[in-house]
DNA sequence: ATTTCAATGTGTTAATTTAACACCACAAAC
DNA sequence: GTTTGTGGTGTTAAATTAACACATTGAAAT
């Protein structure tokens, strides 16, 4: 479906009838929130903004919503675009109109949050030359209402990292338990017991232990497991499990 | 600030600048799901639509943004014409841009559901003309999303319904123990235990037990009961006290 | 006056879940 | 071969949740 622009209505005759002529419109745009984890902490992906307003203070990396794609569009198409990633975990989060919120002109702003391992991901580097990650504590201060977003994104994954299993967008395909319980630890901003951490996941019976261990990690070496997406949905549709950590 | 109007721009130079002015602009809708509750079950309001395209279908009750208000204003300025409500417990829940998701233009649609107690509130009957309320399994047929809303919505009040006192929206000031659990019933959909319901209630002690009784609702009566917000408050500040039902 | 009825009101126990807690094993570095 | 850092493993107490049944009330019907 065509937007046709305000110039054009009066010659909108063969096309699809404008009965909301007269509303006002308002520019759209996305910001993504984008976590990662480097197998020790939770951090955020920030750009150095490179455009007025504000050009040179660091934001969420965001666009504008186009005329012929969608929310979701959009944001991968964003995400994409300055990162190079494709297939990523998002969520939209919650939409900011405050009236002033952006300076160069009213914009209403869809925030989205993305999650990706950082290690196996590698970025296009050209994309990325003023793009960094920070630690979720080290943050910079945002322009507009983008620590506002961020503020919420967290809150969100935290409960969603509770009741899905979506942690493990966040980490490489094998993983050791220690990372894993390092993760949740990083989200939920606690320590957790190692021992009962252990025996909860066990309980789910959605991971597979492997018989490979990762050395790096210490001189004994850890044992990598891998999420069993499949045990997973089937759990879920025949007994109605439900993730819950 | 003023969003000025595309014909605008070439003369806009005294005004703040627009850095984005290439960018596609949409227009932005709110829609309501009004949640209610009427001492037994819990409905939603509905209105015929008397206005192109769809006139004359079932819908939530929407308008469109304004360029000097915010979504939360728009939203509360929407349920206000439609009902003559104010003062009534709103929350933004999630927005939705399919493309051809509203037949009559390309429209964003942010969508926000609102608590309120259907007898305590009378409405304006002028206003309200075509509006009624269904309960939410005979809910009829709807235009463009709006079941899909309606059912996101209904996730989030469930979700809500476990961790914060919000059902107290749903319910007149004064209520029995039973009404309390028929509204939980309503919205968990599913039969609860009388005794650990009011076990648990009590626990959290945030009622206060009236001296008075409902005659209406049994031969016996039955004791009133009200939310005590003051005490709630003070014990979330001091210690970190969270509803969870 | 007695009975009926429909709704209120009230406690205990078993089952499950969560939280607390400590020691040995391993392999590399020295 | 001793030290060192990290991995790996079970049990018990505490708290929470779930299951469960019967007496009370007062108006209405007889």
């Amino acid at each position: 479906m065509e937007i046709p622009k305000e110039a054009d209505l009066s010659t909108d005759i063969n096309q699809q009838l404008n009965f909301y002529q007269k509303e006002d419109q308002a520019l759209l745009a996305v910001d993504c929130i984008i976590f990662g984890f480097d197998k020790t902490n939770l951090k955020i992906l920030l750009i150095k903004r490179n455009f007025e307003p504000e050009k040179g203070k660091w934001s969420l990396i965001g666009g504008f919503l186009k005329k012929n794609e969608n929310l979701d569009q959009a944001a991968t198409r964003v995400l994409n675009t300055l990162t190079g990633l494709s297939d990523i975990y998002m969520e939209q989060l919650y939409t900011y109109s405050k009236l002033d919120r952006d300076p160069g002109q009213r914009t209403i702003s869809v925030a989205y949050f993305a999650l990706i391992d950082v290690d196996s991901h590698q970025f296009d580097g050209i994309q990325i030359e003023s793009a960094r990650w920070f630690d979720l504590n080290e943050a910079p201060s945002l322009i507009f209402d983008h620590e506002e977003m961020i503020q919420k994104a967290i809150a969100r994954l935290r409960r969603r990292a509770m009741t899905m299993p979506i942690g493990f967008e966040l980490l490489p395909e094998k993983f050791t338990m220690r990372q894993l319980q390092n993760l949740y630890e990083s989200i939920l901003d606690k320590k957790l017991d190692k021992r009962n951490f252990i025996n909860k996941v066990n309980s789910l019976d959605v991971l597979v232990k492997l018989n490979e261990k990762d050395m790096t990690v210490s001189r004994k070496g850890a044992y990598l497991f891998v999420f069993d997406k499949e045990k997973y949905k089937k759990k879920v549709e025949e007994d109605g499990f439900s993730f819950k950590l």
